[in-house]
DNA sequence: AGCACGCCGACT
DNA sequence: GTCGGCGTGCTC
């Protein structure tokens, strides 16, 4: 009989510890999954610990282990990762083991598992396509591979037939060098970092039969055209089935068979969102984190974990002879990631400046909206001269993408004689106006109610509305444009039914459409060819906010936006981007106009450095939920008692110290009400990253311990991405 | 968090 | 006499 200790996806506010202790007949490798009782209940757990010494009568009182999964076990490097993150992020080590298991593993019994890997076995045993035998193949011999004919949609359809541009050719070569630091790839939008990606992936999987390469990309960034795109390029060269997807929009039987196919080492490319830094990859040699910069990356539910942080740590734990090379790419990175890449030296930069299509880069024009005549602006809160510049492209036979990042028609409904506006009743925010259904709709909690015909409160007849949003937008162009050309509006609500985003984008790829309005979700990742003309319609709101990385992702957005500007050579002549703003002179548009994210970045930096915050502080977020702001915020305050109070935290409390923590009061969150929940939060500040671990460690017993009356909930965020 | 056990009201 | 309301408390 030997104890076996287990971690489980007990939860969080159970009062269990972190690794339970069960007995075998057998001693059990570290990694291996196996099914233990709990309870009533029959859980998947993993092996943590190697088998400890245990006397008989202390075994007795064990509970056996119900069964243990037929496959291998998990590496040593995945427990690893999976310790770091559980320790790093403050969660239990079961918690993140299982976001990093398809979920599906969970419920299947034995016998159904091993059904699975049967079916897995036999389909391995057939003969490939076409395998990698020729490991050393000729890169002129190459071209003919090359030509998928599954890269529609991407730049022409044949940009792998390409030959390198120079900056490529060097940026490679310097990818092959032994300098172990994890890399920046910065590259302009449609620089061809998506070819070096490639060629580096090819490079890793052909030097070793049984490498393993992992590609992230942001959650919005994984169309059918990026998967087909490596898929065509990897599994001609490698053989079918050796690249497999990785998000949560995918059933429970894809995740698991990809995680087997990952785990087993089938799959040679891993291609997936946030989730797929955590797969079982037992010959992992290559990570490549594309957008680093975006916020997808970052948990927000749940465990928390930064999928773009924890590639660096997996690469940086990889030992000397099985290194791990981490690449993470952006035309503008977030401002930790170029402070690392520049001020310490501690990431390797890489430069691609240029389109390789040798499009110039578009040219930017600052609407200034002080400057506008009352009553001379167009319904969608255009400029006129902005529409006039619309209409030219559309008779020329070229696109136009507005952006405007709020969706509805009106932001708000008010009364024209009372204080009444249209209110959530739930959440605080406002109602949105939505013309269509003529509906009022709260974007947090859904809420939908009918638009009232007179004021709630003093019945006045007049409701007026305030702010524009993409709906009104929208029919303000096609007044002025529908009878001759095609406007289309891409957001939320125009592409809520399933398969919709992708039918409106064919459109928009087919020239179907000559004016295309939308949120956000326009910036990204489609490549629109004949756009010749970018506008942010209301920009500024992200200026002067409260949030020190809003002008972060502002720049990026509007760099994202401005990218999709004039892509195809022909037309590079005429590519505009039109800033409507308050404030021309701001640093920002300055910065943007000019094309130049390093000088942007290095605003930021000094401004931050100035203030002492992140990268030259390390943060961490104590949020709360509760029925009351009062309750959600007596919680906070009484965990920052234990904090001053408890001799434990000696250590950390003194100012002139640099492990000094400071607590800040505990304050409403931005978004204080949602859905009847009230929410507060607490930020913890520490000059050092160690300093600030070690306290939230020790912390965190007391806060499990903290009475919750009524119906609290608690989290950490470590490294929050908001504030 | 599940899921049991447990101790009181309306039904065949 | 049983089915079921959800309060309390435990889970290696």
């Amino acid at each position: 009989m030997y104890g076996v200790s287990v971690v489980l996806p007990t939860p969080a506010h159970s009062r269990l510890p972190e690794v339970l202790s069960y007995r075998h007949s057998a001693s059990l490798p570290l990694g291996t999954l196996v099914r233990v009782p709990l309870g009533a209940r029959e859980l998947l757990g993993v092996v943590w610990m190697p088998a400890q010494g245990m006397d008989e009568p202390e075994l007795a009182t064990l509970k056996p282990i119900t069964s243990v999964l037929d496959v291998p076990p998990l590496g040593k490097a995945w427990v690893d990762l999976i310790r770091f993150a559980a320790g790093y992020y403050q969660r239990f080590a079961g918690e993140l083991a299982m976001a990093a298991l398809p979920p599906q593993l969970r419920d299947l019994d034995e016998v159904q598992f091993a059904r699975l890997m049967k079916k897995r076995e036999k389909m391995m045993s057939f003969p490939r396509r076409r395998e990698s035998t020729d490991v050393a193949m000729d890169s002129r011999l190459r071209g003919n591979d090359q030509v998928t004919g599954t890269d529609d949609g991407v730049i022409g359809g044949n940009d792998a037939a390409c030959e390198l541009s120079p900056e490529q050719e060097q940026v490679l070569a310097q990818l092959q060098s032994d300098d172990p630091r994890p890399k920046l790839l910065f590259g302009a939008t449609g620089s061809g970092k998506t070819e070096v990606y490639l060629r580096r992936i090819e490079q890793v999987l052909a030097a070793d039969e049984k490498a393993q390469a992992l590609v992230m990309v942001p959650e919005i960034n994984l169309t059918p055209q990026m998967e087909a795109r490596f898929q065509g390029r990897i599994e001609a060269r490698f053989g079918a089935g050796t690249v497999v997807l990785m998000h949560s929009g995918m059933t429970p039987a894809q995740r698991t068979a990809s995680w087997l196919a990952a785990h087993l080492g089938h799959a040679r490319l891993v291609l997936g969102t946030r989730l797929a830094v955590l797969a079982s990859m037992p010959h992992l040699r290559l990570i490549v984190v594309d957008e680093e910069h975006d916020p997808s990356y970052k948990s927000q539910d749940g465990s928390r974990y930064s999928a773009r942080d924890l590639a660096v740590y997996r690469a940086s734990s990889s030992g000397s002879s099985e290194r791990i090379q981490v690449i993470l790419g952006s035309a503008t990175p977030s401002i930790e990631t170029w402070h690392n890449a520049n001020g310490v030296g501690r990431y390797q930069r890489l430069d691609m400046p240029s389109r390789i299509s040798s499009a110039a880069m578009p040219k930017v024009r600052l609407v200034d909206m002080r400057l506008q005549q009352k009553g001379e602006l167009m319904a969608g809160g255009l400029a006129p001269a902005l529409m006039a510049a619309i209409t030219e492209r559309a008779e020329r036979g070229e696109q136009t993408l507005l952006f405007l990042n709020r969706r509805g028609y009106a932001p708000v409904l008010n009364c024209g004689s009372c204080e009444w506006k249209s209110a959530c009743p739930n959440c605080s925010a406002n109602q949105v106006f939505h013309k269509k259904d003529r509906r009022l709709r709260c974007h947090h909690c859904s809420l939908t109610t009918s638009v009232p015909r007179q004021c709630p409160l003093c019945g006045n007849l007049d409701i007026g509305m305030q702010g524009r949003g993409t709906e009104q937008l929208e029919e303000m162009l096609v007044a002025q444009l529908g009878t001759k050309f095609r406007v289309l509006r891409l957001d939320a609500d125009s592409t809520s039914a399933k398969g919709s985003l992708e039918a409106q984008m064919a459109s928009v790829h087919a020239g179907e459409v000559d004016v295309l309005v939308g949120t956000q979700m326009v910036t990204k990742g489609h490549d629109f060819r004949r756009i010749t003309l970018v506008a942010a319609v209301n920009p500024d709101s992200a200026l002067f906010a409260a949030d020190f990385r809003a002008p972060e992702r502002l720049f990026s957005l509007l760099m994202q936006a401005a990218g999709r500007a004039g892509r195809d050579a022909s037309m590079s002549g005429q590519a505009e981007v039109w800033l409507q703003t308050q404030h021309p002179q701001h640093l920002l548009y300055k910065t943007l106009a000019a094309h130049d994210y390093p000088a942007f970045a290095a605003t930021q930096l000094a401004e931050r450095e100035a203030a002492a915050m992140p990268p030259f502080s390390y943060q961490a977020l104590v949020r709360a939920e509760g029925r009351t702001q009062e309750l959600a915020q007596a919680f906070l305050d009484s965990a920052a008692a234990v904090v001053a109070t408890e001799p434990e935290f000696e250590p950390w409390r003194d100012p002139a110290s640099k492990n000094y923590v400071t607590l800040y009061p505990a304050v409403p969150m931005p978004m204080q009400r949602i859905a009847n929940v009230e929410r507060a939060q607490m930020l913890v500040e520490a000059p050092s990253r160690m300093a600030l671990q070690r306290m939230l460690a020790s912390w965190q017993p007391y806060l499990r311990e903290l009475k919750t009356t009524g119906v609290l909930r608690w989290a950490l965020d470590v490294d929050p991405l908001t504030i």
